[in-house]
DNA sequence: CCGTAGTTTCACAAGTTTGTGAATATTGGG
DNA sequence: CCCAATATTCACAAACTTGTGAAACTACGG
C-alpha cells in the first residue's frame, strides 16, 4: 500500500503529507489577514499540479459545504487571487490560481498606498501644515508615495530577472 | 468663540474635524487588518502635536474605557508601532508613537516573509519538487527571497534620501 | 420546454472578538 | 508603612463573523 503512482520518477507525494502543507501554508494565509476559507482553498490550489480544482473538489478535500466554498469564491476573486471559469458543454465552474498571483496582487497593492496618502494628506491640511503633527503625517505620505515608486521598480526588477533566468538559457 | 489659540500662525486646528480625520485613517488602517481599537488610539497619537498621550487622555478622547486603552496598548507596543514611558515622579504612563514608525515596521516586516518561504520550500518537497506544483511553490518562495531583499534595498534608499533631503542643505 | 446537475442565496446557529465595569495589583508620595 | 492615583486583569455581555442546511435560482441536455 506505499506507492500507489511508479509513474512519477521521485515518488508520490502523499495525500496526508499534502494536506497537512495546505493547512500550515493556509494558518500563516490567515495569520496575515486572508479570511481562513479562502486561505485554505488558495492554498489547496497552490499545492495542486494542474492549479485548477472544482467546486465539488474542494468542497470534498477540505471537508466544507457547497456555500462556503461558494461564498469563499466571492472573496477570492474579487481581490483578483484566483479565476473563475467554465468549460464549454458542463456546468461546473473550475477555479485557477494564476501563476503570477504574487506578482498581480502587489500590483493591485498601490491603490490601498494610495488612499492612505490622500487620507494623510488631507489630515496634514487639517491639522495645519506647519505643525508638529503635520509635518509628521506629511511624512508619512511622503513614505508611501515613496514606496508606491519603489514597488512598480520592484515589480519591474522581478520580470526581468525571470524573463533573463528562462528566456535566454542556451 | 471661534480661535481661541491665537498663537498658532494660520488658524488653530478644530477638534471636530481632527477627530473626522483620525475616525477616517483609523478605519483605512483597520481595513489593512489592525483591530480597532490599536488603530484609532494610533491615529490619535499621529495627530498630536506631541506625538505623546497619556492613557486618560486617550480615555477621553476617544470615549473609551481605560481597559480597553490598556489592552490596544499591549497590542501596539507587541507590533513596535508605540512604545510606553513614565516620566519619574508620576504615575501616570505615556505613550508615544515613534517618528519613523514605517521605517521600523517594514523592517520588521521580512520576519513574516521569511516564513512564508520556509512553508513555501517544505510544501515544494513535500508535493515533489519536479512536479508543476512543485515549481509553482518553488517560484512563489523565490519571489519572497527576492521581496526580502529588494526591502531592505528599499529602506536603506529612503533613508539616504532623508539624509540628503534634511542634513545637507545650504 | 422540461428535468436535472450545479451554483448561489438566505436565515440561522455556533463560535469569536471586542469593549465594559468591577475587582485587583502596582507604585509613588506623605 | 499606609494612602491615593493609575494601570491591569477578569468575567461577562454585545456585536460581529463564519459556516451550514435548505431553498431558490441558472443553464445545459434532451
Amino acid at each position: 500500500m506505499g506507492a500507489q503512482d511508479p509513474v512519477r520518477g521521485q515518488g508520490a507525494p502523499d495525500d496526508g503529507a499534502v494536506s497537512g502543507f495546505v493547512e500550515r501554508f493556509a494558518a500563516e494565509l490567515a495569520a496575515a489577514g486572508v479570511p481562513r476559507m479562502p486561505a485554505r482553498i488558495f492554498a489547496c490550489l497552490m499545492a495542486e499540479d494542474s492549479g485548477v480544482l472544482t467546486s465539488a473538489e474542494l468542497s470534498e478535500r477540505l471537508k466544507i459545504s457547497p456555500a462556503a466554498v461558494s461564498g469563499a469564491m466571492r472573496y477570492l476573486t474579487q481581490v483578483g487571487l484566483v479565476s473563475k471559469e467554465r468549460e464549454p458543454g458542463s456546468r461546473r465552474d473550475r477555479f485557477r490560481v494564476l501563476d503570477d498571483v504574487w506578482y498581480e496582487s502587489l500590483t493591485r497593492r498601490d491603490e490601498v498606498l494610495l488612499r492612505w496618502v490622500r487620507v494623510l494628506r488631507e489630515g496634514e491640511t487639517t491639522v495645519g501644515p506647519r505643525s508638529r503633527a503635520g509635518e509628521r503625517l506629511a511624512e508619512s505620505a511622503d513614505f508611501f508615495d515613496f514606496m508606491i515608486e519603489e514597488l512598480a521598480g520592484m515589480l519591474d526588477r522581478w520580470k526581468a530577472l525571470r524573463a533573463e533566468g528562462r528566456g535566454i538559457a542556451p
